[in-house]
DNA sequence: ATTCTCCTATCTATCAGTAGGTAGATAAAT
DNA sequence: ATTTATCTACCTACTGATAGATAGGAGAAT
């Protein structure tokens, strides 16, 4: 360990459990108690829940677009085989759910910054996946039906394989997507 | 309002709350105070959370197969029609998530009786589906497939759309589904 | 070299608010 | 008399948040 560094430790462990059972499911003490510090000094570090939620879902949501690259870099059809098998990694290795997603789920009664962060990750995706799409030659009206469609049955098989406890029901789920 | 019927009020008040915000969305105090009763009350009807969070999903479960109806009666492609629509029709009459969508995503945070009343529903739906589906047909192997599917891009539609505060999404996202 | 000042990261101690839950009393209906 | 549904009053636990103290290091001024 070079660097404990305080603040990326407390969004790791925020973002486990946030991804486990949504926005009320991480707090300052739990946090802080994993680390080996005192909850006071993780507002030292985000001075609010909802600063930390936020930083939770921007560096998430960077994270990710940083593993699919550029969407007019490779193939398209390879790039929406990338696109599945990362929503594929958050469930299997992680064993846990998108981010975006448990906040997505809950979006209502999230502070506006945290509400906000997460509609941007969705935005993301939906560009993303528009650009791709249109790469293969679709019209701008079926990019835009086919980018919904992905993202929207993508999140839904990580929660359906998540809630039966069972991984190969997001195979199945997503099978005809790639 | 021939009978107040507490109980239920205090389901419907629980539902509406848990569907925009999840499990920790609704509390004894806030179902009280809304009902106009104290929450020493409320747990004369459902003894813990754990009891009435079960509740909730059992009544939800039971009041959407009552809408969709036998799998073996009406024409598959009626039925599919009328399962799509009334995933539509939580998200856009209530405006709000489906209950056991909100769960699902936060399964693994939830009192055993909850998670699994959740699972019911899932079970349940794919059973439904896996029926229609074997009645268009469809071999066993791919009408599990196509069940995990539908069920997926309907609870992500439903997510993507609140999200986005954008009920045309859920239509773009599931226009390739019925 | 020593001292002064500032910054970083933590601490202790505490607050008001809310959570779920319980014991026991009460009034009305059966 | 018993049951039903409510009440009052309380408990313990936890929430996010704040004020103020502290220790240690870095850099500049003397």
């Amino acid at each position: 360990m070079a660097k404990p560094d305080t603040a990326e430790r407390i969004l790791d462990i925020a973002e486990k459990a946030a991804r486990t059972g949504g926005y009320n499911a991480f707090s300052f003490r739990e946090i802080a108690a994993e680390i080996g510090i005192k909850s006071a000094s993780v507002h030292y570090h985000f001075p609010t829940k909802e600063a930390l939620g936020e930083a939770l879902a921007e560096r998430y949501s960077g994270n990710f677009f940083k593993v699919l690259g550029d969407p007019q870099g490779a193939e398209p059809a390879e790039l929406l085989k990338r696109y599945v098998a990362a929503y594929g990694a958050a469930l299997k290795q992680d064993g846990l759910m998108c981010l975006c997603g448990v906040f997505g789920a809950e979006i209502a009664d999230l502070p506006p910054p945290v509400a906000r962060a997460t509609r941007a990750f969705f935005e993301r995706n939906l560009d993303w996946l528009r650009q791709v799409h249109c790469r293969q030659g679709m019209a701008p009206e079926q990019a835009e039906k086919a980018a919904a469609h992905m993202i929207a049955a993508l999140e839904g098989a990580m929660i359906l394989a998540r809630a039966m406890g069972d991984a190969a029901l997001f195979d199945a789920a997503v099978a005809r997507l790639s």
